[in-house]
DNA sequence: TTGCTCCTCACGTCACGTGAGGTGGC
DNA sequence: TTGCTCCTCACGTCACGTGAGGTGGC
C-alpha cells in the first residue's frame, strides 16, 4: 500500500458529490458513453470509482457549464482528450522515438488551443455584456450624485 | 411620421434571424409569458414586432446563453427590468418628486448590479479554466523546445 | 395564381429529475 | 435487524425541434 490515491474507493453518491453533480447524472453520462463503465459489473451491484473519475467528470462538468457545449459536442473534446492519454501512455512508457514524441505533443497543444479558443469568444461576449452593464450603472450612479446635489442646495 | 424607430414593422421570422434564435422559440417565449403577446391579434393572424422587441429578445438569450440561468431564473430578471421600466415612465412623466426619483434610480442601480456580480462570478470561473489550460499549454511548448533543441545538437 | 412566410396542434428530443420497487454493504 | 446508499426501469419535465395541414399577405 503506496501512497498514491485511493483507488476505485467511491462510490457513486461521493463521485457526485465532489463534482457537484447528481448520480442520475453520471449513469446518464456512463450511458451515453461520456464516462467509462465501471467493468466487469455484475448487473445491480454498485459502481465504483477513483480520484481520476472525479476530475474527469467535473472537468466535463466545467466544460458544459462555461462553454455551454452539448453533451454531443462533449463527445468529440472527450474523445481528444482520451487520444491524448493514450498517446501519453506511449510517451510514458519511453517507447517513442523522437519525432513520434514531437508529434504526439503537437497534437496535445492543438487540442488545448482549440479549448483555449471557445474560452477566448467566451470572454468576450461576456466583456460586451459587462461593458453595457456598466455603462448603465455609471449613467445611474451620476444621476443618483445630480439628485443628492439638489437636495443640498435646495 | 416622425423619425421615431418603425412601430410593429417586423414579422416573427425576421425578428428571429436579427436576435440569433428561431419563430418556435419566440412563440415558447410568449406562452411563458417572457415576451409580451403582441395585443388584439386574431387567433391565426401574423404577430408584428418593433425593434424594442428585438432588443429585448436578444438580451433575454444574452443573460440565458452567458449566465446559464433557465427560463424560470430569467423571469425574475425580466419581472425586475419590465418594473424598472415602468419606473421609468412615472420619472419620463415628470410626476416623481425627488425623494421618488432617488427611490427609482436606486432600485435600478440595484438590478444592475446583480447582474455585474453573476457576471463577475462567471468571469472567475472562466478565468480559472483558461489558467489551467495556458499551464498545460505552457508546459507542452516547452517539451516541445526542448525536442527541437535535441534534435539539433544529435 | 404562385411562392413565401405565417398559423396552430402535436409529437419528438435532449439532458436530466423523480418516484417505484427491490437489493446490498457497514 | 435497522438505516443508508445503491440498483434498474420508467414516466415526467424543461426548452425547444420538427413535421402536418392549413391560411394569409406581397
Amino acid at each position: 500500500m503506496s501512497a498514491t490515491q485511493a483507488q476505485a474507493g467511491l462510490r457513486i453518491g461521493e463521485v457526485a458529490r465532489r463534482a457537484g453533480t447528481t448520480p442520475r447524472t453520471i449513469r446518464y453520462y456512463e450511458e451515453l458513453g461520456l464516462l467509462p463503465a465501471t467493468p466487469e459489473r455484475d448487473a445491480g451491484s454498485h459502481r465504483l470509482y477513483g480520484e481520476s473519475d472525479v476530475e474527469r467528470l467535473a472537468q466535463i462538468l466545467r466544460l458544459k457549464d462555461l462553454l455551454g457545449l452539448s453533451l454531443d459536442e462533449l463527445r468529440d473534446v472527450i474523445e481528444a482528450e482520451d487520444a491524448r492519454g493514450a498517446l501519453r501512455e506511449e510517451w510514458r512508457r519511453g517507447e517513442a522515438s523522437p519525432q513520434r514524441r514531437e508529434e504526439i505533443a503537437s497534437e496535445a497543444l492543438r487540442h488545448i488551443e482549440r479549448q483555449l479558443a471557445l474560452i477566448a469568444r467566451r470572454r468576450e461576449k461576456l466583456d460586451e455584456l459587462e461593458r453595457e452593464l456598466t455603462g448603465k450603472q455609471v449613467l445611474l450612479q451620476g444621476r443618483l450624485a445630480e439628485l443628492a446635489e439638489n437636495l443640498h442646495t435646495t
